[in-house]
DNA sequence: TTCGATTGTATAGAACAATAGACAAATACG
DNA sequence: CGTATTTGTCTATTGTTCTATACAATCGAA
C-alpha cells in the first residue's frame, strides 16, 4: 500500500524488455524500502499504471520476480515482498516468539486454530510431569511475520492449572500474556530438542508451502519461577524461512 | 583486425535483446581496447561466429553503435571505431601533421591525390614572395587518421626551388621529409589564418562527407631557417572531426 | 452468502526480435 | 579488369513481447 505515486519511466525499443525493466525497478525500490515497506505491493492494476504498461506486462516484471524469490503472489490476496533471509529465532532460557522476532519482521502475528481439553498423551504427560490421561488443554497455533506463515505449534497445558487457558490466548494473543492472568510474570525454557522432517498434510495446508517442504521442530517444556513445567510445546517452523540460533552461554 | 577470438556469451530470453546485450559488450570491448585495437572492427561475419548469432542480429548491435556514434560502418571497406573526440591539431611555429597528431591517433597517413605545375595564382605568388604567374607545383593531398578522412590540402611550392617536388612526397608521404631532399633540415611555420565556411563539392568526396559539412580552413605559410617562404598551403579539416590548437607562447 | 478487490488464465492481434537465404553495392587487391 | 572481401538491402519465417478484452478463482469483509 505505500509507495510514491509518480509515474515510473521504462523505455520502449531500447532491446531491453519492458517486463525486465520493471522487475529491475520493482527489485530496487523495495530494497530502498520504497515499495512494499509494509510487506505487501500495490495491486497489479496500480501498478499498471504507474508504470505506463499493460497489466500483463507488469505481470511478467512479477512472475520473474516471484521465481527470483523476491516476491510472492497470492490469489484474492495480494502479493507479498519475500523476506530475503531466513528469520532467526533465538532458542533460550527466555525465548518468547513475538520478541524474539521484533527486530527482524515488521509485522508479527498468532492465531488460535483450534483448542481442545483432552487426555494427555504419553510424551505430554512426561514432560508436564502429569500422569498419563491427565485433562490438559491442547492449542493449535499459527505464528506469521510479515504475511506469512512463519510456525505452526501444538501446545499443552494442565487443564487443571490453567483453566480456561485458550480463551486467555485467543483473548490476549499471547502465551506470556495468558500466563500472567494465572499469576504467572516469568517463565522459563527448560528444554528444547530440535529435529527436522517433511511436513505432514496438515502443516503444509496451514503454513502455505507445497508438497515436500521441510518443517523444523522444536519440542519444548517452559517451567515457571519454581521449576514447574507449565507448558510443553511442539513447534514447526518452516525450515526455508526460519532458522534456530541455540543460545550456549551460561544462564 | 584484432581482439580475441573465443566465443562470447550472450543470454537468451533474458527480456535484453541479444543485439542490445552484444552492442554493450563490444562497446566495452572498445574502451577496454580488446576490440578494434587498430581502429577497425572485425567482419560482421566473423562477429556474428563469434557470439554465436545470426549475421543480421549482430548488424542490429552495430547499427545501434554507428546510432551512439561509437562506430562507422562503410560499405565495402568494413566498420571503423570513431574517435570519442576531436582530434586536437596544434598550430604552431613547429607545426607537422603527423607528428602533432601522433598521440591522437594510432594510425596516421597521408596520400596525394594529385600534382600539377601551373602559374601562381596572385594569393599563392604573394605567400611565397614569387612573381605573380610564376611556375608553381601544386599538391593535393589527403589525411587521415584511424581510416578516416581528416583534412584536405592543397599546397604550393617555388617550381624553380622545389624541381620535381611531387615526386618527392609521393615516394617520402611526408612534406618534412621531402624538404629534406632538398637540403632543407628544418622549417616553420610563419602564419596561419583559420577561417571556416561549407566543404565544397570536391572536398565532400575526399572528406567523404555529406552536404552541409563544414570545413576548418587553415592558411599558412611555411618558411625555412632564413625566413624565406617555402609552402604555401590552404588545409581543409573535417570540422566534425578537429579542432585547431593554436599555441600562443613565445617562439 | 453476497460483494468487491485481487490474482490467475485464456485468446487474439500488433509490434518487435531473431533467423535464414539471396543478392546488390562498394572497396581492396593482384 | 576481374575477383574476393565486406557492408547494405530485400523477403520470408518463426518466436517473443506487448496490448486488449474477457472471465475464472480466491480471499476478505459486510
Amino acid at each position: 500500500m505505500s509507495g510514491q505515486g509518480q509515474k515510473q519511466a521504462v523505455t520502449r525499443k531500447s532491446g531491453v524488455a519492458l517486463w525486465r525493466q520493471i522487475a529491475d525497478q520493482i527489485r530496487q525500490a523495495i530494497s530502498a524500502g520504497t515499495l512494499g515497506g509494509d510487506g505487501k505491493l500495490p495491486p497489479e492494476m496500480v501498478l499498471s499504471e504507474r508504470f505506463g504498461v499493460n497489466r500483463h506486462t507488469l505481470r511478467s516484471a512479477i512472475a520473474a520476480l516471484v521465481q527470483e524469490g523476491v516476491l510472492r503472489a497470492e490469489q484474492g490476496r495480494g502479493t507479498f515482498v519475500e523476506s530475503r533471509q531466513k528469520l532467526s529465532f533465538p532458542i533460550s532460557a527466555r525465548t518468547r516468539f513475538s520478541t524474539g522476532l521484533r527486530s527482524q519482521a515488521r509485522d508479527r502475528r498468532s492465531s488460535l486454530l483450534a483448542h481442545a481439553v483432552e487426555p494427555a498423551p504419553r510424551r505430554v504427560a512426561e514432560g508436564l510431569g502429569l500422569a498419563e490421561g491427565a485433562a490438559v488443554v491442547r492449542l493449535e497455533t499459527l505464528s506469521e511475520a510479515d504475511e506469512r506463515p512463519v510456525s505452526r505449534a501444538t501446545s499443552w497445558f494442565d487443564a487443571e492449572r490453567f483453566p480456561g487457558y485458550a480463551e486467555a490466548y485467543a483473548e490476549t494473543g499471547s502465551i506470556t500474556l495468558a500466563f500472567q492472568r494465572y499469576g504467572i510474570e516469568d517463565y522459563f525454557r527448560k528444554s528444547t530438542l530440535v529435529s527436522a522432517r517433511h511436513a505432514d498434510a496438515a502443516d503444509l495446508a496451514d503454513l502455505k508451502l507445497s508438497a515436500g517442504a521441510i518443517v523444523l521442530v522444536a519440542v519444548a517444556v517452559n517451567v515457571d519461577a519454581e521449576g514447574v513445567p507449565i507448558q510443553y510445546a511442539e513447534t514447526r517452523f518452516v525450515a526455508d524461512r526460519v532458522e534456530l540460533s541455540v543460545s550456549t552461554e551460561l544462564q
